[in-house]
DNA sequence: AACGGAACCTGAAAGC
DNA sequence: TGCTTTCAGGTTCCGT
């Protein structure tokens, strides 16, 4: 969506609300300064960065580009009309100038805070250092495995590392682990091969699932409230296993909600 | 080096 | 009803 709301357009103005999304000491008027009268070359993403490359101020020069992290809570969203005030939990904005005098105004949202907003001149390194995107790239499951056998945290937590899989949080590490039929708390290295290879399954299908059921314009995150949960295991605790019956379990692995079943992941 | 836990934040739901 | 506690699609820092 976003990349459907910026491209093609030029950023007439750029307001951040809150300076806490942007990196310590960098100020608001700096990056809106940095931000104006560029032109959107491109929108990608690779994990949960987007990468907005903007236009060179200079001919021949280098533009900066826009690098967002939604965090928990983060969203970009439409509004409904350029002049519109500012939405509930909205942290920055860009007004945009697209072909034929047409105007748009697009918003970034983000009540936690825990989104970040940064514009620098040379890709971010922790952009540079992602592991292969599932999506992008693929999950080669040989070099999942190999990756694997080189820690001896449990295999959760490993999964989250943005450096061995770019874009895998923690409902994706859950619901593939459970898929799998592998504990969360085993070591990432006593992981086999075959193992592996259910895991890189069922993160796959995880996401195309995910990635197939938001047609919506606007995403819903599945904390929010009334939203349904369409997860096969997260937020199902206490529920029946949809494979054994027995009762799902939840505990904390490396500070995160973890939900699995004690009988059919081994 | 590698790990667990706390910190950063706000809002909503559950608990009392 | 209203105050308190808990928990949340993430990352990073700090101490052991």
């Amino acid at each position: 969506m976003l990349e459907q709301w910026l491209g093609g357009s030029t950023i007439v103005s750029a307001h951040v609300h809150d300076a806490r999304i942007l990196d310590e000491g960098v100020t608001t008027a700096k990056v809106q300064r940095r931000l104006r009268d560029r032109a959107v070359l491109a929108v990608e993403r690779r994990g949960k960065w987007l990468r907005v490359p903007l236009a060179p101020s200079v001919k021949g020069g280098k533009g900066p580009a826009l690098f967002s992290h939604l965090g928990m809570t983060g969203k970009w969203v439409l509004a409904a009309r350029p002049d519109d005030e500012p939405l509930r939990f909205e942290k920055a904005r860009l007004d945009l100038a697209l072909p034929r005098g047409r105007r748009r105004s697009v918003r970034y949202l983000d009540p936690r805070l825990f989104g970040r907003f940064v514009v620098p001149d040379e890709d971010l390194p922790i952009w540079s250092a992602l592991g292969p995107d599932p999506l992008v790239d693929g999950i080669d499951a040989r070099a999942l495995h190999a990756r694997l056998q080189t820690r001896r945290l449990a295999v959760k937590p490993v999964l989250l590392d943005q450096a061995v899989l770019a874009g895998i949080g923690n409902i994706y590490a859950t619901e593939a682990l459970f898929a799998a039929r592998i504990d969360p708390r085993r070591p990432a290295n006593g992981v086999t091969l075959a193992e592996t290879k259910r895991l890189a399954k069922g993160l796959d299908e995880a996401l195309a699932l995910s990635i197939a059921r938001n047609t919506e314009e606007r995403i819903t995150y599945v904390e929010e409230p009334g939203a349904a949960n369409p997860f096969v295991v997260y937020g199902h605790e206490g529920e029946p296993c949809p494979r054994c019956r027995r009762p799902l379990a939840k505990m904390v692995l490396a500070g995160r909600g973890t939900v699995f079943c004690p009988h059919c992941q081994r």
